[in-house]
DNA sequence: ACATAATGCGCAAACGTTTGCATAAAACAG
DNA sequence: CTGTTTTATGCAAACGTTTGCGCATTATGT
């Protein structure tokens, strides 16, 4: 299939095909010819041969890769391992769909000079509202990833943290817990609406002794942990499941409860969100939550791409679902003896 | 940057250069001439052009075109305009983003013979369940567009109906109106939802003298404003706005009332959902929300292609937001004489 | 009817590669 | 030293386009 082909086919001249087919001036051939060549076009489905095209032409080949930012938080894979997966697969993204990292922002210490230069940005995890402002004016090529929130207009690709909490929450139901203790981090609100959502409808109480925030460092845990544990062998809380607001935290739970066991002498269900590598080193290993966060880099790097080719037009809000990854770590109710 | 600069910087001709960059065979050249060819190459950075390398070696330029069917309602522009606007927004962008119509098919007549050999679909507007599992039994890589339902594990562009309505009406009510009406067709639930949603925060309990439901026949659109406006004058029901779920039904009502504009005595805000193209020729001009269905459209078409391309894995949810137009059928309250 | 301008069309070169074939040089076997 | 294989290299054609130039044909103005 090539322009050969439709020359012999119609007895033109291969120039005279190229010129009319690409219309190059109105003047370039009887319009009988004209309508010969285009059928003969039409007949065998012409496809100009990119290629030679691009070859002719001399287009650059090298289209220059767009330039993204990624604006986040310091946030250690020490502190928040989950964060630091999604980063990898957005670095992953990037490299395999042809973006280039033009540099990596912390939030607090933002140089605006930086950020113009970009030809997009991707901003991972909460930001304030005013820097946000402060952005726009200078991109509109702004798409925010894992920052439940929706009150800005910029692309946003999320998984509903509260959702995820009601999987969560709904399985150890249907095991027969109704004694849930919470541990959870404050900045994550929106999975701790979940569990009360769900003990709500099924008319379970909040028992706020069984409710403990804390920031995710390991001592913070376990001093929490200790505290839910007293509570505990004071007869006054029996809990019999842990929901843990992200696996950093039930993976530290499950240590301590694997060292405590002698103390404990009943198996006390974990669950959490997030699905991060090292949920599957525990033991036992740990059921959670899968964030698809893999997709979820994938879609918006394709998106931020795709703005900075066609232009950012109407803001838009990708929602991806979590699933339930059972695990070993939830186990029947059984009441204590 | 070529073969042909680094053979005059070598004095080797481009054939060699050739063989030896490309490792043809190791007994190409002397050692020393190949160490020269070498080093002149990462002098200059050459780069090989792809476009020549892919025309030389014939690579099929000619990626296949994936072929995407579209499975749809038979809904005419007669019957509904909006509807065929947002088809032509997915042919433009299957054509711009490179994917072949395969075929176009309306889902009573599904042959399904067709649709597997199609590598995507298309589905517009509702469908069965039956037929949606029998589908995904065939094929993965369906995106759903303009059904706002959920049930089913396919991606999902869609606008809310329910926002877009509480939009509409917030606007009416900011405007001080309170006996608001509803003409609407009955698939269309989430808008009215959203009507029913928007009064009963604001305390206005539903008058359901003023909410008719109709298909979509100019007739039965005729018939039932009628009904509303011998309710008005049996002096039961005053109401100062009509929201219709849709612009058809809208603009067949603003042209009644200009027709019947001696009997009304009063200027009745019209509104609805959809901007089609026939709201700027009305008299007012249609005030109405905006559905983003070119947008819409190519992010159906974006993800659909990328899914054939990459695999499917998770599916997606991507919801557009809709905005309010502001024209000329809606006015301030004013009370009557 | 003639000069001039406009149009219609083909030839051939070029874009940067790759590769079959030819040739020259070297290596080897006798 | 001759004949034969192996190795090293260049020539030139091809891939499918586009485009400048030139020639032939037709239309236009006087």
């Amino acid at each position: 299939m090539s322009l050969k082909q439709i020359a012999s086919m119609t007895g033109a001249s291969v120039s005279t095909v190229s010129r009319v087919l690409n219309q190059t001036s109105s003047s370039c051939a009887k319009k009988e010819l004209q309508d010969k060549i285009w059928a003969a076009a039409r007949e065998i489905g012409y496809q100009p041969n990119k290629a030679a095209r691009a070859l002719k032409k001399g287009v650059s080949d090298t289209k220059k890769l767009p330039r993204i930012a990624i604006l986040m938080a310091r946030v250690t894979a020490e502190e928040d391992p989950f964060f630091s997966e999604l980063f990898r697969s957005l670095e992953m993204e990037l490299l395999l769909q042809g973006g280039l990292i033009e540099d990596m922002i912390h939030a607090e210490e933002l140089g605006k000079k930086k950020l113009s230069e970009a030809d997009g940005v991707i901003i991972m995890g909460r930001c304030s509202h005013t820097l946000l402002e402060q952005l726009l004016l200078q991109n509109r090529n702004i798409v925010g990833i894992w920052r439940n929130s929706m009150d800005f207009d910029i692309d946003e690709v999320i998984c509903d943290g509260r959702k995820a909490a009601e999987l969560a929450i709904r399985h150890l139901l249907s095991l027969g817990h109704k004694k849930i203790a919470y541990i959870g981090d404050c900045s994550y609100e929106s999975r701790y609406v979940g569990y009360c959502n769900v003990l709500f409808q099924n008319k379970i109480p909040l028992d706020y002794s069984l409710i403990k925030q804390t920031n995710q460092t390991k001592e913070e845990t376990d001093a929490v942990f200790q505290e839910l544990l007293l509570a505990r062998q004071s007869k006054k809380t029996d809990f019999s499941a842990i929901f843990c607001a992200n696996d950093h935290t039930a993976v530290r739970v499950l240590k301590l409860l694997e060292q405590q066991r002698a103390k404990i002498r009943r198996s006390i269900s974990v669950i959490s969100i997030d699905d991060i590598a090292d949920a599957q080193n525990t033991k036992p290993y740990l059921t959670t939550v899968h964030i698809p966060h893999r997709e979820m880099a994938h879609m918006a790097v394709m998106l931020l791409l795709d703005r900075i080719a066609k232009g950012h037009t109407s803001s838009v809000r990708i929602e991806f679902p979590c699933r339930l990854v059972y695990r070993d770590s939830c186990y029947p109710y059984s009441a204590p003896v």
